[in-house]
RNA sequence: CGGGGUGUGGCGCAGUUGGCUAGCGCGCAUCGUUUGGGACGAUGAGGCCGCCAGUUCGAGUCUGGCCACCCCGACCA
């Protein structure tokens, strides 16, 4: 990709701010304030999150799970219907007369829309997802990406004949998340939460340990679990020995939802004795658009971003210098062995396009130039590492593998 | 929703004490020089001073109201 036909604006002075995540996305040209917690995805950052949607769309995919595409529109008698008219009321987007509401979770929608296909235990289980704006008018959108108004969900439910089948499938998810950003480059933690206005029981909270984190949890770095500061009270004692405290960013939450919403909802099967039982329910969240402040948060230092290879948005910031275009070459060669090359063929001083290359944070910077073109080679930079080396112009491709 | 802060060319800011031609830096345009870490010089373009009302001969500046954004708190399915 030639620089010159991306759309790519970096911002030389933006405004000091507490949260990293803003202020560097914000200087690197990933993302655009439009208002309080409201960002434009920029093309840059829309890239990252289209990598982190094809790690959580395979992810979803081993655990069999179906995708599909709910309306962000919600009728209002449909939350009336799970009493959740009053609870999440302070949250939602209505239209003029109260009729629709932007949705701000999807266990309704879904819900309803079974009780049309589901009549037998042959029928469950089901899986389903979605990747969709979600909309909530927090009272106070903070820290950049971290909390917004609307914002990106990858959102799941499940529906079970019992708690037993739902129990191993909750447990198939933990383990699916803790995978989704492990690859992501996230060391995440297991930690027991409050249910919400779901559940009276525990929850479970995928946190990433971070300062500019909203939770303080309590964890076992051996075990990779923990709880959060909210709950701490209702552990027993002897659960609460050898932790750490520390803040952290909850980047995914699973939640045990019971029979709340398919018995609201009359969303019930029979049994093979005929009996009629509600359906066992399941949701499990991941903040998408959150999970970019997140890798913001967790890889920067003082030049800018630093990306981790599985979700910067290319893989090589190729810096040509010389006058004959000798990059073009290389350019094309490094695309056809498979890499995502982001060319700066710009009229700028290299100085620019150095300072930029750090801004942006692609793994690794080649810069081809007559110095190095003279001895045959290329500079290669690792941008996590800071190391620079010089390559033999025809084993670049092998050493980067 | 309580407390604090800030709103001035596209972006970052000064100017408000003490009322009278709206400034600086970056970016942008043109020309020249420069060319491996956000270059230099010259000449330019670009502003409902957040919005509304009030005081006044006169308001970016004073008064009142409102709105927005940031931070702390409350809230956070």
């Amino acid at each position: 990709m030639r620089y010159s036909q991306f759309y790519i604006r970096t911002i030389r002075n933006v405004a000091k701010q507490d949260s990293a995540n803003a202020y560097l996305l914000t200087k690197a040209g990933y993302v655009n304030q439009l208002a309080a917690g409201v960002y434009t995805l920029l093309p840059l950052g829309l890239r990252v999150i289209e990598k982190i949607e094809a790690v959580i769309r395979e992810e979803m995919a081993a655990i069999g799970a179906s995708e599909l595409l709910m309306p962000s529109l919600l009728p209002k008698t449909l939350l009336e219907a799970t009493k959740r008219d009053k609870s999440l009321d302070p949250i939602l987007y209505k239209d003029v007369d109260g009729q629709m509401v932007l949705a701000p979770t999807h266990e309704e929608t879904l819900t309803s829309l079974l009780t049309q296909t589901i009549s037998s235990y042959k029928d469950l289980p089901i899986k389903l997802f979605q990747i969709q704006t979600k909309f909530r008018k927090e009272p106070r959108a903070k820290s950049g990406l971290l909390r917004g108004r609307e914002f990106l969900m990858k959102d799941l439910y499940s529906f079970h004949t019992d708690q037993k089948d739902h129990d191993a499938f909750y447990q198939q998810v933990a383990d699916a998340y803790t995978k989704i950003f492990e690859r992501l480059g996230l060391e995440s933690y297991r930690i027991k939460a409050s249910g919400g206005v779901f559940s009276d029981e525990f929850s479970d909270e995928f946190q990433v340990l971070c300062q500019t984190g909203e939770d303080e949890i309590h964890y076992n770095a051996k075990t990779r679990t923990g709880f959060n500061q909210e709950v701490i009270d209702k552990i027993p004692d002897n659960q609460k020995n050898n932790l750490k405290s520390a803040k952290a960013i909850e980047v995914g939450n699973i939640f045990r939802l019971g029979t709340t919403f398919s018995s609201a909802l009359k969303l019930n099967y029979q049994t093979a004795d005929g009996k009629v039982k509600p359906v066992v329910m399941g949701s499990y969240g991941i903040g998408i658009t959150r999970l970019l402040g997140t890798l913001a948060e967790v890889y920067n230092d003082e030049h800018g971003l630093k990306l981790p290879k599985q979700v910067a948005p290319f893989d090589v910031y190729l810096i040509d210098l010389t006058s004959e275009n000798l990059g073009q070459k290389l350019e094309k060669e490094l695309e056809e062995a498979g890499l995502e090359v982001l060319s700066d063929d710009r009229d700028e001083m290299a100085g620019v396009k150095m300072v930029e290359a750090d801004l942006i944070g692609l793994p690794i910077r080649l810069v081809i130039s007559h110095k190095t073109a003279q001895e045959g080679k290329v500079e290669v930079k690792y941008r996590a590492i800071g190391e620079i080396k010089l390559v033999d112009r025809d084993r670049v491709i092998e050493s980067l593998g």
